[in-house]
DNA sequence: ATAAAAATTTTCGGATACGAAAATATTTCC
DNA sequence: GGAAATATTTTCGTATCCGAAAATTTTTAT
């Protein structure tokens, strides 16, 4: 079977790549020297008990070992990144509810996607239906005042240098309270949804 | 053994919350109707081929039924919590670079850590050794002028409403510049470190 | 309450995982 | 290159996993 198979060369792989003897892994692990040789060469399907001892032994997920799961990145290895975002850098997105940029766009595999934008609705009935997509978001108001309405509470007044923090798979929307457009700063932890031709659906704080 | 009996608990567990039957399982799985049972029972310790056949069947990786990963909250069941942090709300920290405050921290279990920070220290030999924690951050600008001290990178200016996003595992400084006291709002991606004795490390941004 | 149906557990024979030790292959060191 | 040491594979007996079918328990329906 090809699954075996693949384990096999996997664990091989990852004894190997730490140098570690056949008999080395045995000791860490408590699994004989014979039946890790043959795990390898998939000439066996090993039992749950054996592969969560050698997951063990390696240090892995049992995840990591059978290769559902990714061999750590971001805790293991620690990255340098950094990019600063000039006042009017970033491409500038006008919808019908928001006019905003993106930040830090140029820096890509980020764990949240930071937003700036000017809020142009101000009221709901102009925003239209709530937004709702995965993840949670953190707003804090830069300037104006801004309300937010959702789906399961009642709307709520923040004004500059307030923030709230929220569930982006409830429906939500932000709109300016007065006379000035609000400008705000918005932290999302996934990538807004797409729309069915793969294209940002834009409309999306 | 213990594993083997908790690893049953589960998957009863995981069966009977689907409501599906043995029989429904095994053809779901391609594991027979006896073998589920015995290993419902810890009557034996599995093959990983059954293993992962069942959890296919369950539509879980293989941590997930094995219990060493978390049954996904965060994608599959929308939550609705909402929390707005007012202008002077949250416990006020006061270090000799930061004084800061934890925003929304009523709201537990975020994937973010949003804190508002006044920047007191406004030179790096004041400052002292460079940060380092784990996980990214993004920072942005609420007032004044700041400098940016990175284990990697020259000093990076920041005034207000501009922002940065860094990786946390590189030493990291951030000192007011010009005479008032800076602004800002950070947001990390990981809960600060903790020190020994199992107390905030309150040094950390 | 009783029968029928459905679900679960047990039985049992064949297939196979497992470890100790032997056999083979590979590396190390003169 | 050859001997010693180390590493890996193979052998083989025992323990145990596995599935089909039988036995038992639980649920459903009347």
């Amino acid at each position: 079977m090809t699954t075996a198979h693949a384990l096999g060369a996997r664990l091989r792989h990852l004894r190997k790549s730490r140098k570690l003897t056949l008999s080395a892994l045995a000791s860490l692990s408590g699994v004989a020297v014979s039946t890790i040789s043959k795990i390898e060469n998939g000439a066996l399907s090993p039992t749950l008990d054996k592969v969560l001892r050698l997951a063990d032994g390696l240090d892995l997920s049992i995840g990591q070992l059978i290769g559902e799961e990714q061999i750590d990145d971001h805790k293991s290895q620690p990255n340098s990144r950094l990019l600063p975002a000039r006042a009017d850098d970033g491409i500038v997105i006008d919808t019908q509810n928001y006019e905003y940029r993106y930040l830090c766009a140029e820096l890509t595999n980020k764990r949240m996607v930071p937003i700036h934008a000017r809020i142009k609705a101000s009221g709901l009935q102009e925003f239209g239906p709530l937004e709702r997509h995965g993840g949670e978001e953190f707003l804090i108001v830069l300037d104006g005042e801004i309300e937010v309405h959702t789906e399961f509470y009642a709307p709520i007044r923040l004004s500059r240098g307030e923030s709230i923090y929220l569930d982006s798979t409830m429906g939500h929307a932000y709109v300016s309270v007065g006379d000035q457009e609000a400008e705000v700063c918005c932290i999302c932890t996934e990538p807004l949804r797409v729309t069915v031709d793969g294209q940002r659906d834009h409309d999306s704080i």
